[in-house]
DNA sequence: CTACAAGCTCAAGTCGACTTGAGGTCAAGA
DNA sequence: TCTTGACCTCAAGTCGACTTGAGCTTGTAG
């Protein structure tokens, strides 16, 4: 099984040296070894990353992603707090689709100021209603660099 | 039309005065007065306050809400641009999706190690293709403080 | 009239997830 | 052997979204 070195991993997912240093110092991730002072990682941390990507992507922080599925693949969660997290994440994705719903409309709608559109504020309310239910949930996956087309 | 202060929509939105102080030094909500020296809003806000957390919960930055949909009710960005955002929406919902799926399924699955079970890799790699689309969205919408119900 | 609770301003601090920089180490090629 | 470039450590800096604290102002109840 061929070991890879830490650019080799940063190479293959797209994720700088310096992050995962940090991964491997929150214990996110794990080398096996060093080749002189160089990280050692085998392959199978390039799976791992890709959780962790998608556990960032759906808000999580290193820490929960971390009791999640740790570095040794167990999550240090119980099914119900896992079960939490599901209906967390369901509440997000309605969330979402009221947003996009909005967005569109906003997009759409010809009314000069959407606030005075019935349709919008009918949306509104419902997406407001909607978050009302158990959750003090108050994310906000901020995208700090990248994107942003000019 | 009776005039709110900032305790008001504080009490009423659960937002904190500091950061209703902070939405207003950033322009995406405006009082319309003072009495003495104190802020006086407009009912309306509340509105506003609405979609700011809606957009906040889409995991947008208070400079991109303010584009869409800026403190007068104006959308400051081309239907183009606005489209993107739809789109970027309907990719993150995918990747929540994964996510929800794979929570789920670590909850459920008795593998010691939910690396080791094919179906948990087989989500895994799916939603890794998925991500590969259009985008560069690397998103977390942090929850410092509130929920982690013990 | 006076005290006071509630607001105000402005600067500085906090938190998470990294990045950057300075200075050190070492395996491998010329 | 010497050099070099990739990596290392550790401390400090950055960014967004607020919060906190110090010190000031004022409408209103007693």
């Amino acid at each position: 099984m061929k070991l890879l070195d830490i650019s080799e991993i940063s190479k293959s997912t797209g994720i700088a040296a310096s992050a995962l240093r940090h991964y491997e110092d929150k214990g996110l991730i794990t080398s096996i070894g060093r080749r002189g002072m160089k990280r050692l990682f085998t392959p199978e941390v390039i799976d791992q990353l890709a959780l962790i990507n998608l556990g960032k992507a759906g808000g999580f922080s290193l820490d929960e992603i971390k009791a999640m599925f740790g570095p040794d693949g167990r999550p240090a969660l119980s099914r119900q707090k896992l079960h939490v997290r599901v209906d967390e994440l369901d509440r997000q994705i309605q969330r979402l689709s009221s947003l996009r719903d909005m967005i569109r409309h906003v997009a759409e709608c010809p009314a000069p100021s959407h606030m005075e559109c019935p349709n919008f504020q009918k949306l509104l309310r419902i997406s407001s209603k909607k978050s009302h239910g158990t959750s003090p949930m108050t994310p906000a996956w901020s995208r700090s660099k990248s994107s942003s087309p000019s």
